[in-house]
DNA sequence: TCTGGGGTCCTAGGACCC
DNA sequence: TCTGGGGTCCTAGGACCC
């Protein structure tokens, strides 16, 4: 049977949402990701009218606000987006049960076999369309091809509000139709790799061997390139992530010198990274925390322990043992992260003997005060240490 | 214009085991 | 004395994505 793909990427998704729920925004250039004064905010999403002035996502917010004084500048809400993101990922499924949601705002959506049941792929892309259009205000624009690799390359062809069809036996004209820098999965540094190996065009890599292509960048890459170029990559339906992780980082407005203060912030990230291995229902031995010195230069070290984290105090101890393995004082602090990764189902039996008593209550603790938050998302119930700011 | 926050996957090297 | 080959687990750093 011939697959059909649809890839459906949200528009500028944050700022849309402010614009639809703040209907004096519309038609205005809004910049969602901090406000003007936010020293190291970056612009999360800015909306078409922006983008006119040549602002863009990951731009360092001081310079939207000099490129485009008058937008309209919001922090952003993070929870709203993800409601809005929820109500149109349930119109996907209402397609076809194979959906994968790829992040916040963009999914795939199998649609192999379904002709019979909702008509041509072209014509349920158009009825999605309408239908998220009519339910949530939002436009989006989609791909559709015979691979997953290239029907995310074409949702990003036509934006805003696009339609992009990729048809069966044209794949390989369409990958050698882009620029390099269109091709998903090759970021700055495999550009200049490429330029450097006088590699200019897709078509340049496609003439290539596959192991001429490994030889010169390495299995992994070598491999990816052979194969994107000709449509295809390692995107499947099926294939599920096994190295899960939870993080919480902050980039602080003042670099850290003081140690008080980066146990404090050590603290709080703590609790985030908890509270949310709480919600997941996950557990892990694994913990890393990463240090982002003034000068950006960023170092990690992580550590697996036998016993899983049992609470945001044992987590946060176990951090302030790597922070101070690795630190070198006297460098300020711009950013601190904190971690768990190789997340294991809380399901999973947990070894008796290695169980504290005296930490089981406090993850219960724990726990209560996470239910009470999640009751009453004002609720500031939180470490006394973290109060007196 | 100094560069967010949340992820996943890859690489290269070391430790350890058979 | 100059030393294999394979496997697994772990670590630090990097590339890339939205």
């Amino acid at each position: 049977m011939k697959s059909v793909f649809l890839h459906v990427d949200l528009d500028a998704f944050f700022a849309s949402v402010e614009q639809l729920e703040h209907p004096e925004y519309r038609g205005k250039p809004v910049i969602v990701g901090g406000l003007p004064g936010d020293r190291r905010a970056v612009v999360s999403t800015a909306s078409y009218e922006a983008r006119k002035f040549g602002v863009h996502s990951a731009m360092p917010l001081v310079k939207a606000v000099a490129l485009c004084p008058d937008a309209i500048f919001v922090r952003g809400n993070y929870h709203r987006y993800q409601e809005k993101s929820q109500a149109v990922m349930d119109i996907f499924s209402e397609y076809s049960p194979d959906v994968i949601q790829i992040s916040v705002d963009e999914a795939f959506i199998d649609l192999t076999g379904t002709e019979r049941l909702f008509g041509k792929a072209e014509d349920v892309a158009k009825r999605i369309k309408d239908e998220v259009r009519e339910k949530t205000g939002l436009t989006v624009s989609v791909g559709i091809a015979s691979t997953m690799y290239i029907a995310k390359i074409g949702s990003g062809m036509n934006k805003p509000d696009g339609l992009t069809i990729v048809p069966e036996g044209k794949e390989i004209e369409f990958m050698l139709s882009l620029p390099l820098e269109k091709v998903w999965g090759v970021g700055g540094k495999t550009l200049s790799r490429l330029l450097n190996a006088g590699i200019r065009t897709t078509r340049d890599i496609y003439c290539k061997s596959e192991s001429l292509l490994i030889s010169l960048f390495g299995d992994s890459t070598g491999r990816f390139l052979y194969e994107a170029v000709r449509g295809n990559s390692g995107l499947t339906f099926g294939g599920e992530a096994k190295n899960h992780s939870i993080s919480s980082e902050t980039t602080f407005d003042f670099d850290l010198v003081e140690r008080y203060a980066i146990d404090t912030a050590l603290m709080e990230l703590s609790i985030n990274v908890v509270f949310r291995m709480m919600r997941e229902k996950v557990r892990s031995r694994t913990v890393a925390l990463k240090i982002r010195y003034e000068d950006f230069t960023t170092v990690s070290i992580q550590s697996t322990q036998d016993r899983v984290v049992m609470n945001a105090d044992d987590l946060f101890a176990r951090c302030q043992a790597l922070f101070t393995k690795k630190w070198e004082s006297g460098r300020g602090i711009r950013l601190l992260g904190v971690g768990c990764e190789n997340m294991e189902d809380q399901s999973s039996p947990i070894q008796k003997e290695l169980f504290d008593f005296g930490e089981e209550k406090k993850a219960r603790v724990e726990e209560a005060i996470y239910k009470m938050k999640n009751k009453n998302p004002g609720l500031e119930v939180t470490k006394a240490r973290l109060l007196k700011k």
